[in-house]
DNA sequence: CCAAAATATATGAGAAATCGTATATATGTT
DNA sequence: AACATATATACGATTTCTCATATATTTTGG
């Protein structure tokens, strides 16, 4: 993967796309209606923001049933990983960032939970 | 000095604000004519990067005689001034950020040097 | 004080990014 | 097949960025 700084910048430089990277970096893989959810945001937007998360080889999606999962690509550059955990940093303990990790906590029948376990 | 990580990405992510950041970095300090010079850009289009840069603390200035100086404020926090480090990873050696050093080295008449010692 | 050099700002135009709404596609369920 | 859920995309409108050009400000040298 190769990436120039100045775009790599512009991807990191929205609020909604950094929530969504922050609270992926965080759970490993969460599908669209779980950063719906823990955001509060509409549908279109969280998708329109991953497609270019994934278009841009920021994130890898995974359908798995009627569900789609993104995680980080783990074969980002390390400058640029490197980066995102610098931001992690930036982000800790800042609203909105601190909230959207308890909302997604308080998700009602996420969909990988063992509701009926 | 505090800053939202979503408002320091918009403020990274443009190529001449880059290509500036990391000058700045490399040489220490740098006037509005030396970075003319290096980007080959016109000087009002340098003038307000740098106002931008100045505004949002990311850079301080001096003025010395006729020259203005910028320099990287040191009271970034420890997170930005690590991500503008592992940027300066991710710029080694790419098009257009490793020409620019060159030029600048190149600039005939420098304002610092010492051109009658 | 006047001219030249360095820098800053104002302005209007064009380009790009973001948004909400509407709609399309895919999957699972009955 | 019909329907519900999850996700993606298309579209037009609005806002935000960036730019080149023109002009103002500051400082130095005569």
């Amino acid at each position: 993967m190769n990436i120039q700084p100045d775009h790599y910048f512009k991807i990191l430089a929205d609020l909604t796309r950094l929530r969504v990277i922050n609270l992926i970096s965080q759970e490993g893989e969460l599908c669209v209606c779980e950063l719906t959810y823990a955001l509060n945001e509409i549908q279109p937007k969280i998708s329109r923001h991953l497609a270019l998360l994934r278009e841009s080889g920021v994130v890898l999606d995974r359908r798995q049933g009627q569900w789609v999962y993104y995680r980080l690509n783990p074969k980002l550059p390390d400058w640029a990983a490197a980066v995102l955990a610098e931001a992690a940093q930036g982000m800790a303990g800042k609203t909105p960032f601190s909230h959207d990790l308890r909302k997604l906590k308080r998700m009602p029948a996420r969909p990988g939970s063992a509701c009926c376990a």
